[in-house]
DNA sequence: GTCTATACTTGGATAGAC
DNA sequence: GTCTATCCAAGTATAGAC
């Protein structure tokens, strides 16, 4: 209905790559070397686009927070809806710990959390959040049964979680060498499978507390 | 062997006092607000006493990061030598988010991390964190006896605590009002509970295992 | 919608008086 | 050691040509 040419993709597509150039700059500089002038280098273009598009930098950051985080949650909820045991939720989050190593979405996140001065810019970016927390309660729910599930708040444990993965990211990232993530997945894994053991599958359990697996 | 004024510790207590303004236009104005103007308002003094004293801000900032983890980890070195319990454990855990409320100390530190932008940055900020990690798994050591020490690798349990701690002091300075670090320590509270009804006190075990410490 | 040029502001840092 | 004054670099943001 609009005129023929393709000015809105355009812009479209202008945007989008903004959006990546400022997430490319907070990951690559970190917050502090994230400014207008860092942006438009690192993206090859002009640094009043930005203004043109976003308004502000603090503008930009949080629509690329908000564009990342949709992207990231929804390609992670289908993973998570799959989840049938601890051991697939470790799995998933040493995925998406890996994934993060080369593309540094959740990386951009910590900076954007560690710089947020105050509620008023800290509100927006919890909102977003939010959806992490809920993604893992529901994978949770799905990994656990039995006696555990009614003994662990799922709400409580979702946010324990998500903030242990926030801090192994923020870890990380002070230096990728040092990092001890791959370790404490392994961990996780095999306190999975042992809980596992303990909680056999829902489907054969039996009117008896106890009664481990048996092997 | 210096002359009889007192301009060493004069100086001594001006590198205090701005070390001290430093933490609190962190905490206060984040990351992206400390400045050298903001910090010297802060603290009520000139802004060129700090390139005197430190040279640079990010040298300032480095130094009041080395004091305030000093002086933090001292502190709760000192209750963590009496932690006998996983419920120990998970009380002193609290007690420390609950005075970072007030001192803000922890929060100083996220920002930090924020702040830096690569491993130049980061590793002597992971270096004094390394000392929060040995001091989780030193307590963690004193708490858990019995079977579970010999399944869980402390010193991976004791990075996965401290992420997961630092994860929620993050967000909890998102928004204090919304903060769920209230719930999720009466949650470990209760797991601690029950792991230690499982795990009884090892002063009653059995020849089986390792017979670590009688008290 | 995008680029060039530039006005305006703030912050880091130093010189020199006290 | 501390303060005043100031220089300079870098950043945000806008005006106007294309």
């Amino acid at each position: 209905m609009t005129a023929g040419r393709s000015m809105a993709r355009q812009g479209s597509e202008t945007r989008e790559r903004i959006v990546q150039a400022a997430l490319a700059t907070l990951r690559e500089e970190g917050f502090a070397g994230t400014t207008a002038r860092a942006i438009a280098r690192h993206g090859g273009f002009n640094q009043a686009l930005i203004f043109y598009h976003f308004g502000s930098v603090p503008g930009l950051l949080l629509e690329a927070f908000r564009s990342m985080s949709s992207e990231q949650v929804a390609r992670y909820r289908a993973a998570a809806g799959e989840v049938s045991s601890l051991s697939d939720l470790v799995g998933i989050a040493r995925r998406l710990h890996d994934e993060d190593l080369r593309s540094g979405a959740i990386t951009a996140v910590t900076q954007l959390m560690a710089a947020a001065s105050g509620p008023e810019e800290g509100r927006p970016i919890l909102d977003r959040f939010d959806e992490w927390i809920s993604l893992v309660q529901e994978a949770l729910g799905r990994a656990v049964g039995g006696p555990l599930a009614a003994v662990v708040p799922a709400r409580e444990a979702a946010y324990a979680i998500a903030a242990m993965f926030l801090g192994i990211e923020l870890l990380t990232r002070l230096d990728p060498e040092r990092s001890e993530a791959g370790a404490v997945f392994d961990m996780m894994a095999s306190m999975a499978r042992l809980i596992e053991q303990f909680t056999p599958s829902m489907s054969l359990e039996d009117p008896a507390a106890g009664s481990p697996a048996t092997p």
